[in-house]
DNA sequence: GCAAGGTC
C-alpha cells in the first residue's frame, strides 16, 4: 500500500482526487479523514501534531529555577492523538510513504515529523517527499512523477527556532512571572515575537507621551470665475526652497490674512497640467488581504476567521500565504470565465474578458508555499453565506479583479496664483480612465475639481480664511497597520500575526483598538530593554534567520546554534537574577496602576478594580481589610479604565468593554451617588406580590413574570413596580418589597424615562418614552417590551454562528446532522457529530462546547 | 500553566 501525507485535510482530499481522477472515497478513522482508492491511502495532519517541550520534572513553577530550564532536555510528544494513531496505523501495512506538507520551511519540519512517527512503526518502508507551491493538476502529477527527498537540514532549521523560542521564552516568562508573584492565569510572558511587538506598541506611546505640540497657522481661500469656485492655499518658499503651507509664525499669518482680505483679486500665474498612471494592486497576501478587510471594517482575527471558512468551504483559495505572484498555471481569463453569467459579479468579469491582453500584477514577494488569495471557480450565492462572509468574497473576487484589469488615470492639475506678493495654489484632480476602480470600489476615487484658468486671468478672491493648528503626536498603531510593520521587520509569519496581537490582549498588555499599552506592559518592555535586549528587539529573529539558513545549508549544526543561543541566556539570567526584587517589585506596582482608578473617599488608600469570587468586577479599597469601602461596577463586560478623571471625585472613568455592548460607565463614584439621590417612581402594582397579581400556579408558562419559583401562590402583600436607578449604573423595573421579591424588567441605562397616561391594556402598565437624542424611543408597556427582547434573543441565540469558529457553510453541515441550535451542539456527543459530519474533528466540536459555555 | 509555529 502507497501512504501520502500532506499538511492539511483540506490538502489531502484534492491530492486525493486528483491523482484518483475524483474516484478516491473518504472513510473516517479516529474521526480523522483517510482517502482512498485503488492500493493508495492519503491522511492530512493538522500541521504540527507534535510539540516540543521540557520533561515533566521541570513542570512545576515554584520547584525548578528558571534558569535551570536553560540546560534543560527537550521533548516532543504528540498534541493530536487520534491523527498521530490513525498515521502509525496505516504506516505498518505502507510499502511507500509520500510527503506532500507545504513547501516552505514549517512544511519540511512537520514532514520530518511524519516521517518519524512512520519510521517507529516501519523502517523498511521507502519514504519520499513531493513539493508544489499550489494544488492543481499539473504541479501535483509532475510533482509526484518525480519525487525527491525530505530535506533534514531545512527540517533541523526549524527544530532550531523550535528549542530557542521555547528555552527563551519559557525561561523568562517564569522568572518574570515568579519575581512578581504572578502564577495561574495571570503570568507575565516573554517571547521572541510577542515582546517585540509591544515594544512597537510601547515606543508608539512613548513618543506620543513627549510630544510636545507646535502651534501653526494655515490660510485658504476661495477664488470664483463664472458659476464655479475652487479653494486654494496660501504658500510660502522655506528655507530650502520649498513649497510649505505652514506658517510658523502668528503675526506674520495674521499679517498674510490681512493683505489677502483687502485684495479683491488673484492673477493666474502659471496652470500645470499632468497625467498620472494608477496602477492596480498586486495579488493578495494575507498581510495585505487584512488590510484591505480592515479597510471595510474587520478585525485581524475576523478577516482570517472568515476566510478560514471561505477557504473550508471551497470559495477562495488557501487564506495565509506570502506569495503575491499568482502562478504560472493560474488562467486569468478561464478563472474569470467562471464568473460570467453570475448576478453580481458577471457584468464586471465579462468587461474584463473583452480585452486582448490580460497581465496580471505581480507584487514584490514570490513564494512557493501558496498562490495568493484569489476566488476559485465555486461561486456560492449570496445566501449560502452570512453577509460577513459574503462582503469578505467579495472583497476577494473584486481583488483577483483588480489585478487583472488595466490602470486608472488621472488627470492632475496645478494652478498657481498669485496675490502682490503673495501665492496661492490649487490642486486639482479628475480621474479621467477609471480603470481597476470600475471593479475595485475600496479605493477612494475624490476628486477634486479645479476649473479651467489661462495663465495671466484675473479671478475673484472671496472668502479668507485662516485656521489655527497644532501639530499631532504620531498615531497609534491600527491591528493592520502592526501586522504590516512586523511583516516589514522579519517577525512572525503569515498565520502568526494576527494571533500575536490576540495574545497581547489576553495577556493584559494591550487595551482598545488602536491598542494602547497598560503599565504592566511598558514595565515588561523596560525589564527586557535592561536585562534581556534581545528578546525585545527583532535581532534576535534576525539572528535566528541566519542561523537557520546556515542550518539549512549544511554550514552549521543545530546543536550548534542552539548551544549558542543557551549560552547567551545564561549571561542575561547572571544579570536577571541579580536584579529579582527590584524587577519583581516594579512589575507588581505596575500591575496596580493598571487596576488603580483614583483615592479612596474613606481611607486615602487607592481604588482599585478588583474581581469578587464570582467573578463580578467591582471598586474596592487597597487598604481592605482595615478599609472596605467598595463602589458597584455595572454586571456586564471587562471594565477598561479610561484615561478621562472625574474632576469631582479624581476618579478615572471606566468603560465596560461588552463586544457590541459596549459603552462607558463613567466615574463610578458619580454613578453611585446619583442613584442614591433618585426617587423611586411607582408605575403599578407588582404581578408576583401586588394588589390583584395572579398566584403562580395558574399563571400562563410563556409570561416573563414567571421567574423560577416553588409552585407555591404568592400571597399579595401590596407591592409596587418601581422605575429604579441601581448604584450600578443600570435601572430597571422592580418590585418595593425587594429583595422578599426579586421581580424585575430591563430598562435602557441611557435617557429621560417618560411615564406617559396611556396603558398596556394587557398588564394595565404606563408606556414608557425614552428621551436620548432627537425622536423619543417608544418603549411602551416594560413587560411587554421584555418579552419582546426575550423572543428575539431566543431566535439569534440558538443559532450556531452565534459560536466563534462556526461560520454558514460549518453550520449548514451540522444541521444536516441534526445539530440546529446551540442546545443541541451542546447535548450532543463530540465523537458522534465528528463521526457524522465530514471534515469536522471531534476536537474542534468540544471546542465549539466550550465556547458556548 | 511557559514560546512560536502549524491547523480548525
Amino acid at each position: 500500500m502507497d501512504l501520502i501525507i500532506t499538511e492539511k485535510d483540506n490538502a489531502a482530499r484534492r491530492i486525493a482526487a486528483i491523482l484518483s481522477g475524483e474516484s478516491a472515497e473518504v472513510e473516517r478513522q479516529n474521526g480523522v479523514n483517510v482517502y482512498r482508492w485503488g492500493g493508495k491511502r492519503c491522511i492530512g495532519l493538522s500541521g504540527h501534531v507534535v510539540a516540543v517541550d521540557f520533561p515533566s520534572e521541570y513542570s512545576d513553577w515554584r520547584d525548578v529555577e528558571p534558569v535551570e530550564l536553560i540546560g534543560a532536555a527537550v521533548e516532543k510528544t504528540p498534541t493530536q492523538e487520534n491523527i498521530v494513531r490513525t498515521v502509525r496505523l496505516l504506516a505498518r501495512d505502507a510499502n511507500r510513504v509520500t510527503i506532500a506538507t507545504d513547501y516552505d520551511r514549517e512544511g519540511e519540519l512537520i514532514g520530518k515529523e511524519a516521517y518519524e512517527i512512520v519510521r517507529d512503526v516501519n523502517d523498511g518502508a521507502e519514504i519520499d517527499r513531493v513539493r508544489f507551491s499550489s494544488i492543481t493538476d499539473g504541479e501535483v502529477h509532475s510533482a509526484f512523477d518525480d519525487p525527491d527527498e525530505i530535506d533534514f537540514d531545512l527540517a533541523a532549521a526549524g527544530e532550531a527556532r523550535q528549542i530557542i523560542d521555547l528555552v527563551w521564552g519559557a525561561a523568562l516568562t517564569r522568572f518574570l512571572s515568579l519575581s512578581a508573584r504572578q502564577l495561574g492565569d495571570d503570568f507575565i510572558s516573554v517571547g521572541r515575537v510577542q515582546t517585540p511587538t509591544l515594544k512597537l506598541i510601547v515606543d508608539r506611546e512613548r513618543e506620543i507621551e513627549a510630544f510636545d505640540p507646535e502651534a501653526y497657522w494655515e490660510i485658504f481661500a476661495n477664488l470664483v470665475k463664472g458659476e464655479e469656485s475652487f479653494d486654494a492655499q496660501y504658500f510660502y518658499r522655506d528655507e530650502d526652497g520649498n513649497e510649505a503651507e505652514r506658517v510658523w509664525d502668528g503675526q506674520r499669518a495674521e499679517a498674510v490674512y490681512e493683505t489677502l482680505r483687502e485684495a479683491s483679486e488673484a492673477r493666474v500665474e502659471s496652470v500645470s497640467r499632468r497625467t498620472r498612471t494608477d496602477a492596480p494592486p498586486a495579488p493578495f497576501n494575507t498581510t495585505q488581504f487584512i488590510r484591505a478587510a480592515s479597510s471595510i471594517g474587520y478585525s485581524a482575527k475576523r478577516a482570517m476567521s472568515i476566510a478560514e471558512d471561505l477557504y473550508t468551504a471551497g470559495y477562495i483559495t488557501y487564506p495565509r500565504t506570502d506569495n503575491t505572484v499568482y502562478p504560472e498555471d493560474l488562467d486569468p481569463r478561464e478563472l474569470l470565465d467562471a464568473f460570467t453569467g453570475n448576478r453580481t459579479f458577471g457584468e464586471d468579469a465579462e468587461t474584463l474578458l473583452e480585452r486582448e491582453e490580460i497581465t496580471p500584477t505581480e507584487g514584490d514577494e514570490e513564494t512557493t508555499d501558496h498562490p495568493p488569495i484569489h476566488p476559485t471557480e465555486e461561486l456560492p450565492t449570496k445566501g449560502e453565506l452570512s453577509d460577513a462572509e459574503w462582503e469578505v468574497y467579495e472583497l476577494v473576487v473584486r481583488r483577483f479583479f483588480a489585478t487583472v484589469a488595466d490602470s486608472a488615470r488621472w488627470e492632475h492639475l496645478k494652478v498657481v496664483l498669485e496675490v502682490g506678493e503673495h501665492r496661492l495654489k490649487a490642486n486639482g484632480k479628475r480621474l479621467v480612465e477609471p480603470g481597476y476602480h470600475a471593479v475595485y470600489p475600496y479605493f477612494s476615487t475624490n476628486e477634486n475639481v479645479v476649473p479651467d484658468v489661462e495663465e495671466g486671468e484675473s479671478l475673484a478672491l472671496t472668502e479668507i480664511r485662516i485656521e489655527d493648528k497644532e501639530t499631532q503626536p504620531p498615531r497609534r498603531y491600527g491591528q493592520s497597520r502592526l501586522i504590516e510593520t512586523m511583516e516589514e521587520m522579519g517577525i512572525g509569519t503569515k498565520s502568526t500575526r494576527h494571533n500575536t496581537i490576540e495574545k497581547l490582549y489576553d495577556r493584559g498588555y494591550i487595551e482598545n483598538d488602536s491598542p494602547r499599552p497598560t503599565k504592566l506592559a511598558t514595565a515588561v518592555v523596560e525589564a527586557g530593554e535592561e536585562y534581556a535586549d534581545r528578546v525585545v528587539s527583532e535581532a534576535m529573529t534576525a539572528q535566528l534567520e541566519d542561523d537557520m539558513q546556515a542550518i539549512a545549508a549544511g554550514e552549521k549544526d543545530l546543536d550548534e546554534v542552539a548551544g549558542e543561543s543557551r549560552e547567551m541566556l545564561e549571561r542575561v539570567f547572571d544579570d536577571l537574577m541579580e536584579s529579582r526584587e527590584e524587577i519583581g517589585d516594579h512589575l507588581q506596582k505596575s500591575l496596580k496602576a493598571d487596576k488603580t482608578l483614583g483615592p479612596c473617599p474613606e481611607s486615602g488608600h487607592d481604588l482599585l478594580v478588583r474581581r469578587s469570587r464570582r467573578g463580578s468586577y467591582f471598586v474596592g479599597c487597597d487598604g481592605y481589610p482595615d478599609c472596605e469601602y467598595t463602589l458597584p461596577l455595572p454586571n456586564t463586560g471587562k471594565p477598561l479604565i479610561l484615561e478621562a478623571t472625574c474632576e469631582e471625585h479624581d476618579l478615572r472613568h471606566v468603560k465596560m468593554l461588552a463586544g457590541r455592548g459596549t459603552f462607558v460607565h463613567g466615574c463610578p463614584q458619580c454613578k453611585a451617588d446619583e442613584a442614591d439621590e433618585e426617587e423611586d417612581r411607582v408605575i403599578g402594582a407588582c404581578p408576583e406580590c401586588g394588589e390583584g397579581s395572579i398566584p403562580p400556579s395558574s399563571r400562563d408558562g410563556e409570561d416573563p413574570a414567571a421567574t423560577a419559583e416553588d409552585g407555591q401562590p404568592v400571597e399579595a402583600d401590596g407591592g409596587e413596580l418601581a422605575i429604579k436607578q441601581l448604584r450600578n449604573g443600570s435601572r430597571l423595573v422592580g418590585c418595593t418589597r425587594y429583595p422578599d421579591c426579586d421581580y424585575s424588567l430591563p430598562l435602557p441605562r441611557r435617557g429621560d424615562i417618560e411615564i406617559t397616561d396611556e396603558r398596556c391594556e394587557e398588564h394595565g402598565l404606563p408606556e414608557l418614552l425614552v428621551h436620548s437624542g432627537d425622536e423619543p424611543w417608544e418603549l411602551g408597556c416594560p413587560i411587554c417590551n421584555y418579552r419582546e427582547y426575550q423572543e428575539r434573543e431566543n431566535d439569534s441565540g440558538t443559532d450556531l454562528e452565534s459560536i466563534e469558529g462556526v461560520g454558514a457553510k460549518t453550520a449548514e453541515k451540522l444541521a444536516a446532522a441534526g445539530v440546529e441550535s446551540v442546545s443541541d451542539l451542546q447535548d450532543a456527543e463530540a465523537e458522534t457529530v465528528a463521526n457524522e459530519v465530514e471534515g469536522i474533528s471531534a476536537d474542534r466540536v468540544r471546542k465549539w462546547q466550550a465556547k458556548a459555555g
